[in-house]
DNA sequence: CATGAATGAGAATTCATTCAT
DNA sequence: AATGAATGAATTCTCATTCAT
């Protein structure tokens, strides 16, 4: 019925919504095996049992959760880089603009969460790993080559694979995007405008022709 | 029937490691919660009740091994930095085996078991994931940095920050070894020597003056 | 099949009683460590799960039911002592209704129970022993002493301190009450009512001026 | 090889005594079930598989504790009965005597817990049982019956039937002796040597012509 | 004889799932 | 549709007993 829908979910009605929030949550903090239904019903403020009215199992529960989680990602993704307005100014300005918007997106807790369960709850499910990949790291790279690209044509940037520079990037993104999450953990890092300073202008000299 | 290998009394001292051992390969693969106790006996070819003759319960099991994985991790990290020798030839040369050895290392299954705990399950166990930070992380970048920094006074790399070029240097090679390690998902990756290079070259360039 | 007695959800508010009731002959046949929840759970006919909804572990349904039991006893002896009506009639005469009341109540099966936990089990659990010595040896006594105080001073009986008489009371009746209860093993006692005859003869004649 | 020895039992060598000293505590305070073998032979500072060499199991070794406990009871007790002459003076002088070398002999750790013991474990165990009642009991009483018959030929006491009248002292010196073993739990209580002579004085009250 | 590590059956506890209301 | 008490299979944990040394 909304934009969002996949042929395998039904129509999130308010009820289910509630649920998938508290199962993000749940799941998000103690895993797939970790998480108790009793908190997630607790946390929607929903019986256990009308859980089951919505989702035949907790397997199925998670899966939903996961899948519509990287959906909406993917949208808040698509909307942040379509209003980067990437088509405009120079290669290194969008890469600049997009550089920001991905560092906001990545800081995001629904992204934070999906990376922890990507990497140890994912083995289990190998199509929800194929759609991450594809979908989200793939996809989300795709933006970022073809500004590259530009940049290479322009002249702007040095002779550089697209591809390879997108995912050197992504690299840099996401792995900066975990330590700030756990900043009480990494006490050397700056404030998360100084580290996004920082990743741009590293990023871009390796660029520079 | 000799001397060996009978049920019982196999190598008194090697019980802790034997455990600590399957537990290593059942955490990893399934997480705290859904690790089951008698799975990592059964691995481990011990009774279910000898895990309690050395580990108090489940949570301490889990800890001691991460712990226990983490400190052999550093072991084997140092040793593998010292190896590379890295004091002689010109930074370069030095950041590239270096780097060579880090891969060799991240791409470990004991790495890359420990990254995903680290991720999804140590948010429950500070202490953990504050060693983890400081011993793993933070000391392995002290050994870039240090080279770095040699790089920039001998004016072979650009003026940039030793200890924010390692921390790029650690996002790059741990994202990418997370990839490779789930090769299967990114089709696009080319071999691990490859990916190897590809990281070289583009962070080298990002260091030339 | 009618509306009584399927197998869930039976009699809702009655489910901790139930348990509870199970429990006393579980704990007062074989103990607090000898006694299984699995066999409390099928004596009070409910699954083992139901146990832990109302009781947080095994040792807090004995003490559950300790303290319940003894609570009961209490109201039980209550309402057996003003049952008595032991404000009429000479002291002797209310001391002899009292004394068969006792004898009564003593030889039931919740009290000699309770004697016996108290005996071998409350040593882990002082603050029930204490409840148990406040409250229902105490109190109990408090009866006898005042029924004796009025005989002393009346002159019924000869100047002994009620306190003191109350507890010789006490002594001999929970005495024989265990013996009573023993029977098979002490072949040489005569009836229970000729048994209650003998104490009351020979404390009140104890007491005779 | 003792005096002490019964055909169920073997000679009682250093090791076993060890062992069954440790079970008397360990039982005394938990009960068969709650005490655990472990503990038991800690505190006898043996290894476990030591005490399998000298009992079959555990409820054997609970078993030959008690009997043992009860048979040195009695010994201690016939001990005291003859050490206290009881056949010289007066019937009162000799019940007194006797009276308060039974308060001595009940207050004992090894009464005290065979007092628990018999009450909630030697139900599973009838032979037990029987013999505490007709050795320890019964036969304890006969000494004082027999004191009560001299006192009654003699007319030193009302004429009651022996036998009663040492039920009715053993039923006020066992429970008293009991309360005062938690005299923590009972503050009215008098020190040991004023309940004794509470004692003496109400009974022999009683058997006065 | 003595040891104590190892065993595994058995007991306590948890929690996904069901179902009467 | 919604509830949440009840269930019982699955799991953790305990401890009497064994046995290689």
């Amino acid at each position: 019925m909304t934009l969002l829908d996949t042929p395998r979910r039904r129509a999130p009605e308010a009820r289910p919504t509630q649920i998938l929030d508290a199962a993000f949550h749940e799941f998000g903090e103690r895993g797939l095996a970790g998480a108790r239904l009793d908190d997630i019903a607790k946390r929607a403020q929903v019986a256990k049992g009308t859980i089951y009215l919505y989702f035949p199992n907790k397997e199925a529960l998670f899966r939903e959760m996961v899948h519509t989680t990287m959906v909406t990602a993917l949208a808040v993704a698509e909307a942040e880089a379509s209003k980067a307005g990437f088509l405009t100014g120079t290669a290194e300005a969008q890469l600049r603009r997009l550089g920001e918007g991905w560092w906001t997106f990545l800081r995001t807790e629904r992204v934070q969460v999906l990376q922890r369960l990507v990497s140890l709850e994912l083995g289990q499910f190998p199509d929800l790993m194929q759609f991450y990949a594809d979908e989200v790291i793939t996809r989300g790279r795709r933006l970022v080559s073809g500004i590259i690209a530009r940049g290479v044509e322009r002249g702007e940037f040095r002779n550089v694979d697209p591809q390879l520079a997108a995912r050197m990037f992504s690299s840099i993104w996401m792995s900066h995007s975990t330590w700030c999450a756990r900043r009480e953990f990494f006490k050397t890092l700056g404030s998360d405008e100084q580290v996004l300073v920082e990743m741009l202008d590293f990023y871009l000299y390796a660029l520079r022709p």
